[in-house]
DNA sequence: TATTGTTATACTCTATAACTATA
DNA sequence: TATAGTTATAGAGTATAACAATA
């Protein structure tokens, strides 16, 4: 059972990044997500998404650039950086997540009553399980 | 409710791909699946995977190279390539989703039995839902 | 001396434009 | 003349190696 549903929250999930066409591209998006929860170190970041050091420094500089993070010198701690996410950053985030979630809705309220409840203690199940 | 489904289904899709680190690239999976259903032209290959033709035949030069996908001249139309894939691309795809399930196998084995019956039904639903 | 972050350089995946071969 | 596929070239994202600044 559990095979089919890996394959059936892949489908799902490849099918919502396909055709909702982002205007950010996923390493950024991944990045955004995480900053969040809060400012962030590069290093932190790069760890997070497990990518490197110097992949981390062109990510935040492609985000800087468009006006979605900003950065600023950590005050306790001379080598680091904090990168922050600004409003546009959350707006920008904000757009993709609705779009993603308009695809699903129009999807799932095609389902019966029974159905969509069955869907509804589904998501808070693979939440916990995620959250592992 | 479908928010907080999609977002449960993405990041379930997200900590399968992170964490079982696949041996084959994701534009050579994707191929690599949609061959599975039997040969077919770079063309029809470009078209599925929304990636232009000089991209896909890159893809298709490394699955080649790889050993997992193989090239034949169309019959019919002197113009077109038929691509199959191999015994040894199967057994790589094969390896690949039993790294995946396992991942989620481990994790559906703690719940309960009731939260399985629920998510062996969602599973159903999001099939259903995913072929749309 | 260790840590944080960046710059230099190379490799891969993708795209657009131009080309070859066949229909 | 249109179509299928490739080659040429450039733009991103990522990696390793080497470097600068700070702890």
């Amino acid at each position: 059972m559990s095979n089919e549903l890996r394959q059936a929250c892949m489908r799902i999930a490849r099918r919502v990044r396909f055709e909702s066409d982002d205007a950010i591209a996923p390493h950024q998006v991944s990045v955004l997500v995480h900053l969040t929860s809060g400012p962030m170190s590069p290093g932190e970041l790069a760890d997070r998404d497990r990518v490197t050091a110097p992949s981390m420094t062109r990510t935040v500089a492609g985000l800087v650039e468009a006006g979605w993070a900003e950065r600023e010198a950590d005050p306790h701690d001379g080598r680091r950086v904090l990168i922050t996410i600004t409003d546009r950053g959350r707006t920008a985030l904000g757009t993709m997540r609705h779009r993603r979630d308009r695809w699903m809705f129009t999807r799932v309220q095609r389902l019966s009553a029974r159905d969509q409840a069955t869907l509804a203690r589904a998501a808070e199940i693979l939440h916990r399980l995620a959250d592992e």
